[in-house]
DNA sequence: ACCTGACCTCGTCT
DNA sequence: AAGACGAGGTCAG
């Protein structure tokens, strides 16, 4: 029996992994693929929505105690104990990422509410219009003019040409999960618009490779603030180069559950500057 | 192989 | 109130 009152939901949401949650009064609305979960303060483990999509599978408490390697990552633990790794739908996840690039979580969030109002099936529940996330196929055949009025920029290319490569099948997200995180990171790395960053991020929140550890500017900062001497870490910029080498001393350092340290760290750091989450 | 600049858009700050 | 700034990167040269 997994500890259901572990786990923090509000620390969960808000903590830049999913970006299509809102709460109203006390509940969670959130869509998660071609679903839409709702979240009360209790979630019902035996739901096997929620208990998929919360990762009650892992083995939390060993996790947990696996990355307690050293201080600041105990303290990042401490400070968000409830706080989990989601386990995403992988198409949403995907373009989700395809879209964050350079950009930041409120501009995201807008981004994706806007693709899914104009390309996904509408839904009515307790009263709420609520928008399923885009099939591969609707985002395949949509116009560039009309992903751009989305507000993507010059990301609408991107996310046209990923959905083209989910339909035609490309990409497979069931293939993926199969494979080994190298392999898996390199296919996805294929698509344009899909760097090492971004296919981390899919890795990590959608295929279960939770040895992949998301490099961003935050990641950065933080590895530089309190690792520098661990890590050896010397410029400023990450380079194709510098990012492997990077996580490869990092997950050696945490061990296979690296993915959740990096999530714990994040959500750490960007607490103490107090960074805007899901408005 | 590496490094640098450009890039759409929008919320936030001044 | 208008203008500048920078944000969970990626691509092209």
């Amino acid at each position: 029996m997994k500890d259901n009152f572990e786990v923090n939901i509000d620390d969960t949401i808000n903590s830049g992994q999913v970006f299509l949650w809102k709460k109203f009064d006390s509940k969670w609305y959130g869509i998660n693929g071609k679903e839409i979960l709702i979240l009360e303060d209790k979630l019902d483990i035996k739901s096997k929505n929620i208990h998929n999509f919360f990762r009650f599978d892992d083995d939390f408490q060993k996790i947990k105690k696996q990355l307690s390697k050293d201080d600041i990552m105990k303290k990042a633990i401490k400070n968000f104990p409830g706080m989990r790794i989601l386990r995403q739908d992988p198409f949403q996840c995907y373009i989700s990422f395809i879209v964050s690039s350079n950009s930041n979580i409120p501009n995201i969030q807008t981004r994706l509410q806007k693709l899914s109002r104009k390309f996904g099936e509408k839904r009515t529940i307790d009263d709420k219009e609520l928008f399923l996330f885009p099939k591969p196929e609707k985002l395949a055949n949509a116009s560039i003019t009309d992903i751009t009025k989305c507000g993507l920029g010059y990301r609408s290319k991107y996310v046209k040409k990923a959905a083209i490569a989910v339909s035609e099948g490309t990409i497979d997200f069931s293939s993926l999960k199969k494979q080994d995180y190298q392999e898996a990171r390199d296919s996805l790395c294929q698509v344009f618009g899909i760097g090492k960053k971004v296919a981390d991020c899919i890795l990590l929140f959608s295929l279960d490779k939770l040895e992949a550890v998301p490099l961003d500017r935050w990641v950065l900062r933080i590895l530089q603030k309190y690792y520098s001497k661990e890590f050896q870490i010397s410029t400023k910029t990450i380079t194709e180069k510098t990012y492997d080498e990077l996580h490869d001393k990092i997950v050696e350092h945490f061990g296979k559950y690296a993915g959740y340290g990096q999530q714990f760290l994040f959500k750490n750091e960007r607490e103490s500057f107090d960074k805007k989450w899901l408005g």
